[in-house]
DNA sequence: AACTGCCTAA
């Protein structure tokens, strides 16, 4: 009989059923296949000698088994028994019970040795089956404590299996031997269930150094861990490599790491500086703190290193947020020259340090080695990539990974939601219809993406399944969504969300401040940051959403700007990015100028943002001068400015009415900047036309803005030709104006005043009655006044002929007098004479 | 034979 592919087949069947990929099988040539005949085998092969004939004949037998298995005898079995250990390995691959009852006698050794192959094979649970199967021959003379050991270990932390092999345990008295009782003490470990592990090792009569260590490394919290190893050491257990490492393991928080310096001591009077485990938790120890100096230092000095060594401080360099970069690709390169065998870590660690530089070029060139080594298809390795390459900007390429994930988990999917933010809802769906579920970063990128989107619906819909799913639960899953709802203005949703918190930390609070000063919401955004005071530490993001409400609000006093502003330089905050930017920005929208001026001069990282701050702040104070002057100082400073900078400076220009310039500046940023104008670019530059008197050539670039004059503009142009008394031009714009916005007041009353001011006054009665026909009312103008009580949180607000205030007699008497000295005053300046009695220097010589 | 180290996504 030949085999033929239908074997091959057979084979392949016999292979996947079993969940293996026979690496060494996948180079049998199909020519051994296509010639080898079923003629009795121990005839053939009985005679092999040499271990690897033997071998090689066995992976031919292995096949032959899964073939015709009734033609196996036990002669080449036998045989093959003799070559030991390597041989063993192979019976683990396939049929092992059908090979383990062709071993005559087996012994507790033999038994072992094959589970502890199937233990290496990633096979717990038919090592597992082994040890059940010898249970219910009941050959308990073939079971040790070794055999209860590694039985436990096959348990992987099931506990159910795990307590029962305990009863079994504690049955046969195995419970006296330490080694057993190591054992389930990590078994108990490892299923979550540490008291018990304890219990354990309450009843232990003599606990050896393992036993210590064991418990040692099952503690959750540093702490504990910690005082656990004082304790072992005033108990006078002398520590070994394996007690440093698992200290060490645990001294990265803020408290222990003093304790972990203290263990290096220890560590290097003990005379354990050159264990290369105990140099890697130093390593990983100092890197996780972020002193990589000092992690390197531990790695110079280490006589001997294995690969973890390198990984540790590969991805010790690469996690640094890109600081270390260039030393993470060095220790790689140096990796590669020394030809070590690289594994999955060192890889992501490569290719995250790249990701953190946003070196594309070496990136593409790791990967190119990936490839190389095979390593494309393994799930860490490609979720890193497709991060770098999203990081790089290149997204089609980190699809392309995607694709070849041979198993893509859950946070290959995540990534890909976060990154296609268009495609998220149905890559989500996609991902479920695998059946991998979310985790709770999922759900962050997805209500992200939905927030982007603006995509009311599913973001309702989503909502619902955090509840049905309880990731409510989880913190950032609900901060996402109380950013979200606040994004779609649906500040009621939020709030609820936030008030059922069961724990509320800075960015909860952070999320709720800032979507209430997104919404104009300002004096609730600042009530929510005083109780954020009460009951967290606010962060930088915390004061800026609420100096952005600050300065936003008319009506809450500058004070409260002030004592945030005390507060953030008492915290040590003040010169952060964001909050100098918050802070520069307030006191430039408040009119407090000089202020704004000191803040960004103290500024030590001048970002495009702080530039724009104080340049829109000079702007808005019309101080021409200041704003070209600094303009050019950032350019010289190599800042590019972006498009709001190059707005106030076009608003600066529109107010001083430098026209040309005006110009200039605009096609300066089309064409220099490649920057899109946006609405606001085109009104202040139609206002600044009119202003001048330019009304025409104002109209005539209204009219070429891509989708036409929004509501600004026309109310700008409407301004200008009032100023220059334009009546019909003013009058083709009011159409337009109540023909987009009906119930605006606005144009009506600069409409009445204009033709007031030209004498026409049955059109002024015509616009008041077609303004009473349409029912629109004119809004009440309020100004506001700051009276220097720190206790209250508002300002007073007046509107024109409000009486409404208790003082208001006095108050209209001072604004009188005031008004008058400001006549005065300007009349002096203007070399008039003074009628009253202020003197003025000038006028009297 | 039992205890230990490096790992990515927001």
């Amino acid at each position: 009989m030949k085999l033929g592919v239908v074997y091959r087949d057979k084979y392949t069947r016999c292979c996947v059923s079993h969940g293996i990929l026979p690496s060494s099988f996948q180079t049998l040539p199909s020519r051994a296949l296509t010639t080898t005949t079923s003629k009795p085998l121990s005839h053939r092969w009985g005679r092999l000698h040499g271990s690897n004939d033997a071998i090689k004949a066995y992976h031919k037998s292995c096949l032959l088994i899964s073939l015709c298995p009734t033609r196996w005898d036990r002669v080449p079995l036998q045989r093959l028994f003799k070559f030991g250990s390597k041989l063993l390995l192979f019976h683990t691959l396939q049929h092992e019970h059908h090979l383990f009852d062709h071993i005559p006698h087996p012994t507790a050794a033999s038994i072992n040795r094959s589970m502890l192959n199937l233990l290496h094979k990633h096979h717990p649970f038919r090592a597992l089956a082994m040890f059940k199967g010898q249970f219910q021959l009941c050959s308990l003379d073939t079971v040790n404590e070794v055999t209860v050991a590694l039985s436990l270990k096959a348990c992987q932390g099931e506990l159910k299996l795990g307590s029962q092999i305990h009863g079994f345990v504690v049955s046969s008295g195995f419970d006296s031997c330490v080694t057993v009782s190591n054992s389930l003490m990590k078994m108990y470990c490892k299923s979550g269930n540490f008291e018990k592990a304890l219990l354990v090792f309450e009843n232990l009569i003599n606990p050896d150094i393992v036993s210590w260590n064991t418990i040692l490394s099952g503690f959750e919290k540093g702490v504990d861990a910690l005082s656990f190893a004082c304790s072992m050491h005033l108990n006078g257990v002398v520590f070994d490599p394996v007690t440093f490492t698992t200290a060490l393991s645990f001294c990265w928080g803020d408290h222990e790491f003093f304790f972990g310096w203290q263990l290096q001591s220890l560590v290097l009077k003990y005379g354990f500086g050159c264990e290369v485990f105990v140099g890697n938790a130093l390593i990983t120890m100092y890197s996780r703190r972020g002193r990589l100096d000092e992690a390197r230092r531990v790695f110079d000095e280490m006589t001997r290193r294995d690969l973890v060594s390198w990984n540790a401080m590969l991805s010790g360099y690469a996690q640094e947020q890109g600081h270390y970069g260039s030393e993470a690709v060095s220790i790689f390169v140096n990796m590669v020259r020394r030809g070590m065998l690289l594994d999955h870590v060192s890889l992501t660690g490569a290719v995250s340090a790249c990701g953190h530089i946003k070196n594309l070029e070496l990136g593409r060139q790791i990967h190119g080695l990936i490839i190389k080594v095979g390593y494309e298809t393994h799930v860490s390795v490609g979720n890193v990539l497709m991060s770098t390459y999203s990081k790089c900007e290149v997204l089609k390429d980190a699809k392309v990974v995607f694709q070849l994930i041979s198993n893509p988990n859950v946070v290959s999917w995540t990534t890909m939601i976060s990154i296609f933010v268009e495609d998220a809802l149905s890559l989500f769906n996609e991902m479920r219809s695998y059946g991998l579920y979310p985790n709770d970063v999922t759900f962050i990128g997805l209500i992200h993406a939905i927030t982007i989107s603006n995509l009311v619906t599913e973001g309702q819909q989503v909502h619902g399944l955090c509840i049905k799913s309880c990731f409510l639960s989880e913190q950032t899953v609900s901060n996402s969504l109380i950013t979200m709802y606040a994004r779609f203005e649906f500040m009621q949703e939020s709030k609820q969300i936030f008030e059922e918190l069961n724990y509320r930390e800075t960015v909860s609070w952070n999320a709720l401040i800032s979507g209430y000063a997104q919404n104009g919401l300002y004096k609730e955004a600042f009530l929510t940051f005083l109780s954020a005071t009460k009951e967290i530490k606010p962060n930088q993001y915390t004061f800026g959403s609420v100096l952005n409400a600050i300065a936003a609000a008319e009506d809450i006093s500058l004070k409260h700007g002030q004592c945030c502003h005390s507060d953030l330089l008492k915290r040590g905050l003040s010169t952060g990015p964001i909050v100098s930017g918050a802070l520069l920005d307030m006191y430039g929208k408040r009119g407090n100028i000089s202020e704004s001026r000191i803040v960004f001069n103290e500024t030590p990282e001048r970002t495009v943002f702080a530039w724009t701050a104080i340049i829109s702040a000079y702007a808005r104070h019309g101080d021409y001068e200041s704003v070209m002057s600094l303009f050019k100082e950032m350019g010289r400073e190599g800042n590019s400015p972006d498009s709001i900078t190059f707005l106030s400076v076009l608003v600066a220009c529109c107010r001083k009415g430098m026209v040309d310039v005006g110009h200039r500046v605009f096609d300066f940023m089309v064409k220099e900047h490649s920057i899109e104008p946006i609405p606001e670019h085109y009104s202040t530059m139609v206002d600044m036309l009119g202003r001048a008197g330019r009304l025409e050539e104002a109209e005539e670039l209204m009219h070429q803005i891509p989708g036409g004059p929004g509501l600004s503009v026309l109310q700008s142009l409407l301004g200008s030709c009032r100023l220059h008394g334009n009546v019909d031009m003013a009058e083709r714009v009011v159409n337009n104006l109540i023909e987009m916005d009906p119930a605006s007041s606005g144009p009506y009353v600069l409409m009445a005043n204009l033709y007031a001011e030209k004498g026409m006054w049955e059109k002024v009665a015509e616009v008041r009655k077609g303004m009473r026909g349409r029912g629109v009312k004119k809004e009440v103008g309020f100004s506001w006044v700051d009276v220097g009580n720190v206790d209250s949180l508002y300002l007073h607000g007046f509107s024109s002929g409000d009486k409404s205030h208790p003082e208001s007699e006095d108050i209209c008497r001072m604004a009188e007098f005031i008004g008058l000295q400001m006549k005065l005053l300007k009349d002096s300046r203007e070399g008039r004479k003074v009628v009253l009695g202020v003197t003025n220097p000038n006028i009297n010589e």
